[in-house]
DNA sequence: CTGAAAGCGCTTACAG
DNA sequence: CTGAAAGCGCTTACAG
């Protein structure tokens, strides 16, 4: 029913070879030839079927996205900016996530497998790395977007600076006249959070060092049980947005005044950020950017350019506010 | 290269027809042979090429998903909906935005006109609504997710109760003493403003209407303006989370406290809602089960099921936490 | 400048 | 139970 390129050169009373090409715009086509062509395609408003392109060429324009949730703050971010890079190259866009927990991964690896892509981008939770691994091993080309300082990716990857990011955070509560800093850490099995914290330990000792998860909560727990320890300090370095959120809020509850009483860096630079109170100063990573950085990176490489063999590393940068 | 079921049938000393019978567990083989057929599969990692068997059935088995922005904070919640769905069926998903303004539109359509997908999820701004309806007039089994209220989507979709969500929120108010509400709205232009408004007028009459955006900026300029004006509020029903947060900032900077002297309603129950100061009593909007059912609608199109011809409701619920 | 033919990698009547 | 052949809708040497 659909009509096909058939239809097209019988109605221009060509053949199928010159409707391809000037469909493909490249060989020389008889100019009223090809008009008339033209002619029959609008009329009969013929568009080529891309699988079918696709099996003849052997390349699918197509790269896939894995990312374990898509729920997460910033995932947005990530996958908006390789959804405008990926379409700016005329690539299609497929998205995968391990929601469904094994089931999920073997969907994905499955349709990898079955070269419905001819790239992969993907934010990868440690434990599915050898996954990841074996597809790229296998021969599809895979860009990992790092999103917890892994150590050794072993995968061409796109990065932040962790470190730096935490010796930003440091450096400003330092110049901020800040000595004795609480510092609210997400879990220690994630590369950032070792990485975060030796960036600011060089700029500023911490008083107090605690751990938990990436949470509001977390930031209220640290925050009240410092308070309730008569630990004595003047600023939170918070781990992330939702850890600095929560200290505000513990803070606040407590009477103390932020910055005067105590200043707050947070990490990430969330939409949230703006709109707490008061607005939170922070390490902005710049999810984005990676996104689209690492969707580059991988077009280049499907386009022939050789992957690098390491890390790129986007640098994150301080971004002040009012809590400190 | 790559292995290809010629290459199988060949070490199997079968016909390519056999191998595909054993593919697809569908008529019945000879145990042996099958049994053998599979070892070579197993020995060589043969794993047929979706585009290839796609091609010849005639269908792709992929759901393309169009959304204007994957960054706004409530589509992460639908996007997974979608994906969860999608991927239990067996289906990809392909994911479009129209971040890139004309262009992205254009390659949006470009894509599914060429069949890339057999069937589309949409959330689509106004304006968009045309193209995506000639796409479905052409031929693409269509499932709009509507989010803002769309008077008569023509399409099949997939929305919630605006208007009993408001009067959700006007009911909780007066329940809870309060007669004198502020409401803080975003852009009339939407459908789902005037329906929230509606239904929340049947339960409360609103004191005062103040029209703005659905920010946090909204919020607080809404408040602080009715707060100069001396009107006398003792509730705000705010159309979403994020002015409502601003409400609540405003009120907290002006000595108001919340729930006491002002009540706070707000709409969409974001992740953020739990973690404003105090915790944010909201509409809650379905998104995920929004997603997942329009998924599900579709792929019951897809197998055969007629699709519905209006609108499939999922209603709001009230989620009270401590700010009203 | 143009076309017949082979090929991309599968599936599916059809015949045996 | 099995296979030869045609077909899905394109592209691309090859020959003219």
């Amino acid at each position: 029913m659909p009509v096909t390129i058939s239809d097209v050169a019988r109605q221009a009373g060509v053949s199928k070879t010159t409707v391809s090409r000037v469909l493909n715009a490249g060989a020389d086509v008889d100019a009223a030839t090809a008009a008339r062509v033209r002619e029959v395609i609008a009329a009969l408003g013929y568009v080529p079927r891309l699988g079918a392109v696709q099996l003849a060429r052997g390349r699918s324009r197509t790269v896939a996205m894995f990312a374990p949730s898509v729920t997460w703050p910033w995932m947005g971010e990530v996958l908006q900016g390789v959804a405008d890079t990926v379409e700016a190259a005329g690539y299609a866009l497929m998205l995968f996530t391990s929601g469904g927990g094994p089931a999920s991964m073997a969907h994905f690896t499955a349709q990898v497998s079955a070269r419905v892509c001819d790239g992969l981008l993907a934010i990868v939770p440690e434990r599915c790395l050898p996954a990841v691994a074996e597809l790229a091993r296998r021969g599809t080309p895979v860009v990992l977007i790092d999103d917890h300082g892994h150590r050794r990716p072993a995968l061409p990857s796109v990065g932040t600076t962790n470190r730096a990011g935490g010796a930003q955070a440091g450096a400003h509560l330092r110049a901020v006249g800040r000595s004795r800093p609480l510092v609210i850490t997400g879990p220690p099995r994630f590369g950032c959070v070792g990485q975060r914290l030796e960036g600011f330990r060089e700029q500023l000792p911490p008083t107090l060092v605690l751990e938990g998860e990436f949470t509001e909560r977390t930031g209220r727990d640290a925050v009240e049980h410092a308070l309730a320890q008569g630990v004595d300090f003047d600023a939170v370095f918070a781990h992330n947005d939702q850890i600095a959120a929560g200290a505000l809020r513990a803070l606040r509850a407590a009477g103390r005044t932020v910055p005067d009483d105590v200043a707050v860096v947070g990490f990430d630079d969330l939409p949230m950020a703006r709109s707490t109170d008061p607005a939170l100063t922070t390490v902005r990573q710049p999810m984005r950017e990676m996104g689209g950085a690492a969707a580059s990176l991988l077009l280049a490489g499907l386009g022939g350019t050789p992957l690098p063999d390491g890390s790129l590393v986007i640098p994150t940068d301080l971004v002040v506010r009012d809590s400190a």
